[in-house]
DNA sequence: GACGTGACAGCGC
DNA sequence: GGCGCTGCCACGT
């Protein structure tokens, strides 16, 4: 698929993480059948900066670690009732979300 | 057009 | 469980 769609579908996606969940960067990428470019996928968030509406705060790595250089993104995460360990981390065993269908 | 960089993931040590 | 290396793709210089 072309790049600029993968962008669109992965704001889709985003924006379907329910409140209090959170999903990584290579789920995200499975779930639009690329699992490679898990990479585009924090590409296109850092893009999604200027689509609000995103809610790419909910997007973690696969080691459940925020974004770098976005100490905000642990206060919101906090609101939506998120909760963190000790080193900052998020814990996935709890808050990880997927969705199934595309 | 080529090189370097980056909101990452997976595997090996 | 933490740290390091490699593979990936797109973007900026």
């Amino acid at each position: 698929m072309k790049k600029e769609d993968f962008y669109f579908r992965v704001y889709e996606v985003v924006g379907r993480i329910p409140k209090g969940r959170v999903t990584t960067y290579g789920a995200i990428a499975r779930m639009l059948g690329e699992p490679q470019r898990s990479r585009m996928v924090g590409q296109a968030m850092h893009y999604a900066s200027f689509y609000t509406e995103v809610p790419c705060h909910r997007v973690v790595n696969s080691q459940g670690r925020l974004v770098p250089h976005w100490d905000q993104q642990r206060t919101l995460l906090k609101m939506e009732g998120i909760h963190f360990k000790e080193n900052g981390f998020i814990d996935l065993k709890v808050h990880f979300w997927e969705d199934a269908g595309v």
